[in-house]
RNA sequence: CGGGGCGUAGCGCAGUCCGGUAGCGUACCUGCUUUGGGAGCAGGGGGUCCCAGGUUCGAAUCCUGGUGCCCCGACCA
């Protein structure tokens, strides 16, 4: 064994770190708290973002591009957001560096004649100059509502990082919309919910609990703030997505007026709505195993490798290129290795290190038999099939894994989503079995936080689809109407 | 920003206590034999031992001061 992996089950963080490394996903950066995203990886952000993109354009919106530097004035306007963001931010001072020393002395400082007037902040989102920018864009009723999405980096300067789930610059998309009503801006702040999920769950066979959070846990200016909620495989919970209600906070900080149909001047109506390159690490929480990487074949870069088992005397690549041909004319990504210089048990285990779904073994046997072994990288089971129709045997089947990977995080999560009722069974549930722990709560912020001080669990979000239901708060005691999920999370 | 750990070949590490020519595994290069689950043998290349200063005939090792990274906490997508 080249190549080793932390098993899950005696440490999971290492076990992650273990499979970012050796799936080739990401490598760590000279910078603290960066990453460079590798191929593998990237190609993976890729099929992610090109679905959602798709998803996107579909609902109406278009993209744009705003700038990485904000001036240091806008953060203020607004001023709960500038509260929530003001601790984490790259802030430019200077725009020349200067050289100074001579021979080996020589070093690069920066220039102190070249201060900036104002700083200038890394975007560590973009409400504040897409909102300055918009004042100029609306005059009026019939310019809304305005659809715009960007793709972009931001940059979060967080004391603790991990790859992938929590980095200091990371990819995301930002979907800004300006709308002439209330209705209409809680309409989309829910359709982009609903977009999310539906990506979630169908791309990245990742169930996703859709919900609402407390204020304490509310994005910094937004009027209401939605999320998807995922479980990861050690219960821990991830916030996968975000998609927020702004009111008119943004439009009154920044002058955003609109002439309405009575000629008489409004202030827009805002959304936001993200996700990020942390979906890549849910992803990985989600279905991967001791053995590596396991990707839904929906994002998978490579959908099918065809690994030829070489003999002297023995013709392979006219066959092992039917096979592709057949399923490439399906749409199916298929990956020939014909690398003579690993063995191909190397192999094997490579593929399955990288997640490929479906892995194709031809060899002699096969030939003789007019078969192909067919190796699924879900539940590892391996096949003869028939070269007659493979290409329809293998698309079924990569839309069995697909469905099998879903069903699969489903179950594991329903199994850890505990109803409590008193204060031991919600600590047991954290501390011993995991998960979520469904419980009543007395809708006070200080209680919540109170919850969190003993037990390091979260509202993670009230589900938008349960019910009103009379109990008392499992710490308070007091009376309470619904149930919210706890968790510790990511 | 607190607490802990570590900087030695691309990667993972030993050597440091007790100063004396820089080591192991893996990866890499060459050749031969191999190829249905991470090949074997033989040969080979590769190092400012994190940086600066000090002690010493002599420092990876001892002393002083820097610095970087990782892990654990508080903060967050």
């Amino acid at each position: 064994m080249a190549k080793e992996i932390t098993p899950r089950s005696e440490n999971y963080s290492q076990w992650y770190l273990d499979i970012v490394q050796k799936a080739h996903l990401a490598d760590n950066s000279p910078v603290r708290g960066c990453m460079v995203i590798k191929p593998h990886g990237y190609a993976i952000w890729e099929k992610m973002r090109d679905a959602l993109d798709a998803m996107f354009k579909e609902t109406g919106h278009v993209n744009a591009y705003f700038p990485l530097f904000i001036p240091k004035s806008f953060l203020s306007k607004e001023a709960k957001h500038v509260d929530g963001f003001a601790q984490e931010c790259a802030v430019v001072t200077h725009y020349r560096l200067k050289t100074i020393g001579e021979g080996e002395n020589r070093q690069v400082v920066v220039d102190p004649e070249a201060k900036l007037e104002e700083e200038l902040i890394v975007r560590p989102t973009s409400e504040t100059i897409i909102w300055n920018t918009y004042r100029d864009w609306i005059q009026s009723y019939r310019d809304l509502p305005l659809l715009i999405n960007q793709w972009a980096n931001v940059v979060r300067w967080e004391m603790r990082t991990r790859p992938f789930l929590r980095t200091a610059e990371f990819l995301w998309q930002e979907g800004h919309t300006a709308h002439s009503t209330a209705d209409e801006a809680m309409f989309e702040t829910r359709q982009m919910l609903d977009v999310y999920a539906k990506f979630a769950e169908e791309f990245m066979a990742m169930p996703v609990i859709k919900g609402i959070k407390t204020e304490n846990e509310r994005f910094a200016g937004a009027e209401e703030t939605f999320c998807i909620e995922a479980m990861m495989q050690d219960g821990k919970a991830l916030q996968a997505g975000t998609s927020h209600f702004l009111g008119q906070n943004f439009a009154k900080a920044f002058d955003v007026l609109f002439l309405n149909k009575d000629n008489q001047k409004e202030h827009v109506w805002a959304t936001s709505w993200g996700v990020s390159t942390r979906l890549v690490g849910g992803l990985i929480m989600t279905h991967s195993d001791d053995s590596g990487l396991v990707l839904p074949p929906r994002l998978a870069p490579i959908q099918v490798v065809i690994v030829p088992i070489p003999k002297p005397s023995l013709e392979l690549s006219e066959v092992a290129d039917k096979i592709a041909l057949s399923l490439r004319k399906r749409g199916i990504s298929v990956k020939i290795d014909n690398d003579d210089q690993n063995r191909p048990g190397f192999k094997f285990a490579e593929y399955e290190m990288i997640g490929v779904p479906v892995r194709l073994g031809l060899g002699a046997r096969d030939i003789a038999a007019n078969q192909v072994e067919v190796a699924r990288r879900d539940t590892k089971e391996k096949q003869s099939v028939s070269l007659d129709g493979i290409d329809v045997h293998i698309e079924q089947l990569l839309e069995d894994i697909q469905q099998n990977l879903f069903n699969r995080a489903k179950q594991y999560r329903d199994e850890h989503i505990t109803k409590v009722d008193n204060w031991d069974a919600f600590v047991e549930v954290l501390e011993v079995k995991g998960g979520f722990a469904y419980a009543h709560w007395d809708g006070t912020t200080e209680t919540e936080l109170a919850i969190k001080e003993k037990t390091k669990a979260t509202i993670r979000c009230i589900p938008l689809d349960n019910d009103t239901e009379d109990g008392v708060c499992i710490m308070s005691g007091k009376p309470s109407t619904r149930r919210v999920l706890f968790a510790k999370a990511y």
